[in-house]
Formats: structure tokens, sequence, C-alpha cells
RNA sequence: GGCGGCGUAGCCAAGCGGUAAGGCACGGGUCUGCAAAACCCUUAUGCAUCGGUUCAAUUCCGAUCGCCGCCUCCA
């Protein structure tokens, strides 16, 4: 396999620190608002990555954040006059509730900052210590100087960076591009103890002190969104390796936006669509097929249209899968070459948008075989070749986790087309169209061909 | 100003040195008693523009134009 890595910019062989092990860990929300459609293409995004991996026989180990004190938080809580904690706790429950309605698998562990601040403070205590930290009038910060792979992972240098800087100049700090390890506290802000004075994690702590601790001081492979690479992923990789005098990470994956009207979706802009919402109208799997309907390096855009377009792809598989679990018989023990295909495509930097183009080429194959048409790369029976293609699109589904979910038709609607097949025999067009109707009214389709009967339950 | 990305048919989107996957839409046709989100065919001598390298470029190099992003919280 091989994978794109932000660090180098390119695309190299994926090698894990542990034979036949994967340790990932990806930023995860900061818990003071709803998640929206864009977040979560990096949840999704990575929980189909791990679902590939596995497919392909790695054990794999995800840790994904939860931030839950926050200057956007703490803000929050103000402007609604609550609880911090009550704004953390009220919004880490709706990211896990819709996570799950995202059909994502929860990460194996999902920490929260407020409960690793030992972790952080050992961290700090080390930089502190070997004198990479230093301590001013308003918190501990990182003294960026003193780490010279400083700017590597964002291919910036220091100078540059300092010139675009738009940050205000705090006197405090050594340098603009010093960054908090520790925030001293402020009057109503809540806090915790530290050697240096009461106060709070900065925001890149966490991650750095989490990730070891779950995983380890090198891991391999770190994700997020592509606008976390300056400067929360630089600062982690900056804090770790100060700290730990080891490699942080191995493989930098950073997935692209998800646009709106061409502009990137943001809670800022104000532009987003929350995924609590677009649920109600799409599946999660035609989420997800939407999702990974492009690469997931580059931009994607939202819109109705093109979510509409992907659904009804996502519809044409649903019923090719209902029609070929109709067939009878038993799949072959061999697979169709787009199984190797499919893997090829995937092991080559997560392409999941050549992925899906297999998936529907099977597709195309399994209809026209059940319309009785010969496809010079199947031989022998039909049947068997069907069965095999069945099994094999829902291998891809399933790995993909975009299978459509259907069950077998009820009893009713077998029982009233067998009597339209009796009508059509004896030419009472009339009874069986009347029949038809009936079949349709309880939410089926029916295509009569060749081989048969097919009764499809209508996704609307 | 620095850094990064993108520009492929009406739309979405792969490909990234050997002659343009796939999806959606449109049009034409076929099967069918009628149908079918059934099937077939059609749709880019062309991949922003202009040059260069090469036997060969959408793919590499250079320039230009346009769009987007990061450099400030952001997935």
């Amino acid at each position: 396999m091989r994978l794109y890595n932000t660090l180098s910019q390119k695309i190299e062989e994926f090698t894990p620190v542990t034979p036949g092990e994967v340790k990932i860990y990806a930023c995860g929300p900061t818990v003071y608002n709803y998640f929206h459609i864009g977040n979560s293409r990096v949840f999704t995004l990575f929980d189909t990555f791990r679902s590939y991996l596995r497919y392909r026989g790695y054990k794999v180990t995800f840790v994904q954040n939860i931030t839950d004190i926050d200057d956007k938080i703490i803000n929050k809580a103000k402007d609604e006059g609550v609880l911090w904690s009550d704004i953390a706790k009220q919004y880490t429950d709706a990211y896990i509730e819709d996570i799950k309605k995202m059909n994502i698998e929860l990460p194996d562990v999902s920490p929260k900052a407020t409960e690793e601040i030992p972790g952080m403070l050992a961290l700090i205590k080390k930089l502190v210590d070997e004198g990479t930290a230093y301590v001013s009038k308003n918190g501990v910060y990182f003294e960026v100087e003193k780490f010279p792979a400083y700017g590597e992972l964002s291919h910036q240098n220091l100078e540059e960076l300092q010139e675009g800087a738009r940050v205000d100049v705090d006197d405090e700090k050594k340098s603009g591009l010093d960054f908090a390890l520790w925030k001293f506290t402020k009057p109503g802000e809540p806090s915790w103890e530290s050697p240096w004075g009461a106060g709070r994690p900065g925001w890149h702590i966490e991650c750095s002190a989490m990730s070891s601790r779950y995983l380890s001081n090198t891991f391999d492979i770190h994700g997020g969104g592509a606008d976390l690479v300056f400067p929360h992923h630089e600062n982690e990789r900056a804090q770790s390796e100060a700290a730990n005098h080891e490699r942080f990470v191995n493989y930098w994956m950073h997935v692209g936006y998800m646009n709106i009207d061409g502009e990137k979706m943001s809670k800022s802009k104000g532009n987003f669509v929350f995924v609590r919402d677009i649920i109600k109208d799409y599946s999660a799997e035609v989420i997800r097929m939407f999702i990974l309907s492009a690469h997931y390096r580059g931009p994607i855009d939202f819109s109705r249209e093109n979510v509409e377009a992907v659904k009804k792809g996502y519809t044409e598989i649903s019923y090719t899968l209902q029609r070929l679990a109709q067939l009878d018989g038993a799949a072959p023990d061999k697979k169709s070459p787009y199984i190797k295909s499919f893997i090829d495509a995937l092991d080559e930097d997560f392409n999941t948008a050549k992925a899906l183009g297999i998936v529907y080429e099977a597709v195309n194959d399994a209809k026209n075989l059940i319309l009785g048409k010969k496809i010079d790369k199947y031989e022998g029976d039909i049947k068997a070749n069907l069965k095999m293609l069945e099994s094999d699109i829902k291998e891809m589904a399933q790995v993909l986790k975009i299978s459509p979910k259907f069950e077998a038709p009820e009893a009713k609607a077998k029982e009233l087309v067998k009597e339209i097949e009796k009508m059509r025999v004896e030419k009472n067009y009339e009874k069986a169209d009347t029949l038809k109707k009936e079949v349709n009214s309880l939410g089926y389709l029916l295509e009569f061909t060749k081989t048969g009967a097919f009764i499809i339950k209508e996704l609307k």
C-alpha cells in the first residue's frame, strides 16, 4: 500500500512500525457545536480507511481526541449563561449521536482533554526542564527557535512565517510564533493546578500527550483536515519531537475541504450544513458514498444536486443486489478480477473514487448477465458468475461501508407476483395491471425478464 | 508577500509519459402485452491558454490566465 505523506509531499510505500498493525491518530472535534458535513468528511474518511486496513489484514488502533476545554467552549458557555462543562457535555453527546447516525464506528480510544491533564503537564515539564519551553506572564510557551525542524511539515520557513504572521505580537512571548503549552487562568475561567500556576492546556498539547499515551511516541499515521497542517500539526510535531527526541509520526494524511459553491465550508463563514440535518434527507450510505466519490486529498463540492446524483448511483447498486439476491445458487469459490482492481485502487493512496468506479463496472456486468448477454470474460454457468459478482459487489460495498440495506420481499408481494405471472400467461392483462398497482403500493418495483420476475424494494 | 492545491464532456469525477475509467443528465434506439431507476448506442481528435522537452504529453518543464486554501479559531 502506498500513501501520500504531507511531510515528504510524495506518495510513499506504507510500512507500519509494527508489522501487521497500524496505529492511527486523527484530530477529533472541539465540542462547542454540532459537527457539519464538512467535518464529517474527515471522520468518514478515516472510518472507511480503518475498514479497508482491516480488510487488508491489519490490526488497527484508532485514537481520536475530544477537545472539551477551549476558548470557543468557554465563550459559548458565557453567551448562553451556562457552565462550560455543560456545553462540553451537551456537544460531546451530540457528537456521539451524529457519529452513530453516520454509521461511523467509534474510535478505539476517545480521550478527553480534561481527563488527560497529567500527561500534558508531564510533557510540558520535560520541555521546560530542557529549556525548549519557557514561562512567561501569560503562560508556558514553546520556543519555536529551539526546534530547528519547525516548519518542515507545512513547508514554511521561520522568516516567512514571521513576515506573514497576522498574530498580534505579544510582548510576553520571545517570538510571535511561540505558542502556548499552558495558559494561566483568567478570572472566571476553568483551571487546573500546575507547577507553574493554575491554568488550562494550550490547544496543541493534548494531541501530543494522548497519542504518546495511547499509541506510542512514534506511530504510523496522523490525520486530520488540511487546515490543521499549520499551525496545529506543526506544533504537535514540534512539542512531541522536542520532548521525546524521537520521530513523532511516520505518515501525515490530510483530508481536503468540503466546499459549498467553491468555498470552504466552515463554521466561521456560516455556510455549513449540519450532519444531523442532512441525515434526515439522505441515508448514511449515500452521504458516505458522496464523500468517497472524490479523492480524499482534493476538494469536494457539496450541493444537493451532487448528492442526488450519487444517490441514483447508490440506488442502482441496491437494485442490482436485490435482483441478484433473488437468484438461487451459491457463490463459487472464486472472485472476479474486479476485486483485484478494487484493492489496487485503494492501495494507491486510498483512491476511493476509482474504487467506486470499479463497483459500478461490476454492477453493470451483473445487469447484463441477468439479461442473458454474453460477456467474454465470463465463462461457464451464468448463475454461478452472477453469484460470484453478487458476492464481490457485497464485499466491496462492505469494505467501503456503503452496503445497501434491504430485506427479502414480503410474502404478500411474492404471492401477488405469482398471480401476475399467471395472468400474463393467460393474457389477462387488465387483471395483471391491477395486481401490479397493488404490488407497487406495497413499495415494490417489478421487472419481468427472461430470467424471471424481480421484486425490488423501491428506494425513495 | 510566502507556501500549497485546483482548472478533464452539460454536471460530478478518475487517470498523470503510450494515445481519455466510472456516475448523473440529455438525445436516439431495443426488449416488453404495457412497463421498468431493464438493456444498447450516442456525447471531449480532446484534458484552462501559450511555448518547450520527447518517437510519443492531459500526463514532464516554463510562462500566462482563472479559482480556492493555509500563513488567525477552523475538519
